[in-house]
DNA sequence: CCTAGCACTCTATTCTATCGAGTGCCAATA
DNA sequence: TATTGGCACTCGATAGAATAGAGTGCTAGG
């Protein structure tokens, strides 16, 4: 067993992956011998592919069949074939272009319209995390009444999203006061991480202080709030799997959020971009891959986007549009 | 043929509708004989089957098996024996009304929530649509300063809603005059429509002028923006048919938000809040049946929810999640 | 080191036979 | 006249056997 990977070996198993993500079917050793570059003999092909099942980066269906890319095969395509530089083709290079000029409007629909962007140029699923609270800051706060027992809180953030809620007051306020705690909240906390808010020291009138505190307790909520996400494609799943039982298992975990999220952050704090069926963890996901990039906006990154498909899946192909988008959503967030 | 709806037949049709729900097979006659409270040979009941089969109430998946309903037979039975009036069991009940109660938060994650309680009640995929832009009211415009050139818009309805939007001005403008500007368009459009807005009369300040023009422009933009529509269950269609084709088709479709607003729009303007199959007009929806209620906020119908399932679904338990789903968020937002 | 040849394995397909659920019809019955 | 037991019939579902073919591992010879 020389367990070293010879240029050969190599080429192998790059045209077992290529034509395995295009066919859906394991491939033999004379579909190769005609197809690739390699110019052997099928037998000399068979005896290269034993050894890569038993090193682990090809197995078989049953045993008259051909082989398909184990985790680990993927894996060596990956990091060995697939390069991370924007060499993608023009046509989608323009329409990426093309959306992100003409997109506008708030950032919710400027997410989940990039979710959208994304899954439909690579038929998979697509997440897009918004901007992590601990990166945004506090640029405005509005009291607004709504009666005289009840007041409406607005907070802008460094990003322009805004955040409301409701606060249920037990005595009245007016206008003016109402006025002057918005005053003081704004230029109090202006520049402030949503992340490290402490408490504002009194003004000396007792109404106004009140309502300061309160308003402040509600600002520590948007915290756990501005942490969006923004799934879709979900037929794109249905269509990438054949048996409704993953179809259902995978639908079912996207919709964890949460469960989605962590998962986008551990790739990313291992430095990978991509993550390979098992590699994930998450055993409803065993035949997924993930590829994720984070955005970044004015030099620093905000939040990142993922896409989630079969590990079947056309890497570079998809890396290019993941990189892509995620550049994309940067400079339209930076400009904006 | 008595092409005439006796009680027995409707006590046959109605029991197989019943067992097919909760079974998902073709019922025979042998098993209605001994589990419905008919107390007739199972002869007899072939005969009154065979009847129900060539009045188009019934069909055979083939020769030799038992009946299933047709879209016709699932009218019936739910236009005959399913009560629109809340008579749900005591759990729902109270798990929804805790839903209502502790819901709080924006408008958008309000409907969201919303619908993924009624996703996770009926286990099929729900749908909520916000306020139509006709019955939203203008409650207060704020102006805040970004940088000297550019101002952000915010806008409070009647709903509690807040759309925004990033002006950028040509000349530079003060903080004060922004407030000034804010001051007078909140006053000038506190309550009017969001759908009939006329421009204002000028101040005499140009710049405080030219702002409030660029404002109200903005602001009308927003009537297509409050447009809005949450569906969730993509997991929930994946487990209601056994077809991943048909799964496909159906979360294709539910993708299309304009085709799902304007379908349930269809169904409630002729008075309906079940539409079954074929009666939906849409190809890949013919598996389906969709039940919908319109909630209401402080005596006006504003919007609406909907439930998308298949046919074969249990309509008296749906119809009554949907009735005291939408009754809870009506009377949320009546509240809020 | 490569490759042609070959025996082998195992899936997928086809065909047949059989089973059984459920039917429609008819004659008997209350 | 309405109901029912009996019965022949239909047809899908299941199982078993035979076949074809794809792809392999191994070996021996270039």
């Amino acid at each position: 067993m020389s367990g070293f990977m010879d240029s050969r070996k190599a080429a192998i198993l790059r045209a077992v992956v290529d034509e395995y993500v295009q066919c859906a079917e394991p491939v033999g050793s004379s579909l190769l011998a005609r197809i690739a570059g390699i110019q052997v003999s099928p037998a000399t092909i068979r005896n290269e592919m034993n050894l890569l099942e038993h090193e682990g980066y090809l197995t078989q269906p049953h045993t008259s069949a051909g082989r398909i890319p184990t985790d680990k095969g993927y894996r060596y395509y990956v990091d060995t074939f697939v390069s991370d530089t924007n060499d993608s083709d023009v046509m989608q290079f323009q329409s990426v272009e093309e959306f992100f000029t003409k997109a506008h409007g708030a950032l919710a629909e400027m997410f989940s319209d990039t979710s959208r962007l994304l899954t439909n140029l690579t038929n998979y699923a697509a997440v897009v995390t918004g901007p992590s609270p601990e990166t945004v800051l506090i640029r405005s706060v509005q009291l607004i009444s709504l009666d005289p027992k009840r007041v409406l809180l607005l907070m802008v953030d460094s990003k322009g999203a805004v955040e409301k809620k409701t606060l249920e007051l037990s005595i009245e306020i007016s206008e003016s006061e109402l006025e002057v705690a918005s005053n003081f909240l704004t230029r109090r906390l202006r520049g402030v991480p949503l992340g490290s808010l402490d408490e504002p020291e009194p003004l000396g009138e007792p109404l106004v202080d009140q309502i300061c505190v309160l308003a402040v307790e509600s600002l520590r909520e948007f915290q756990g709030e501005t942490e969006s996400v923004y799934i879709e494609g979900a037929s794109k799943v249905a269509s990438a799997f054949d048996a409704v039982d993953t179809v259902r298992r995978v639908l079912v975990t996207l919709e964890q959020h949460f469960l989605v999220v962590s998962l986008i952050r551990d790739v990313l704090s291992k430095g990978q971009k991509v993550a390979i069926g098992s590699e994930l963890g998450i055993a409803p996901l065993a035949e997924c891959s993930v590829v994720v990039s984070p955005y970044v906006v004015e030099g620093e990154q905000v939040g990142s986007i993922g896409l989630v498909g079969p590990t079947r899946m056309n890497y570079p192909k998809v890396l290019a549009a993941v990189n892509l988008v995620s550049a994309g959503l940067g400079k339209r967030l930076s400009e904006g």
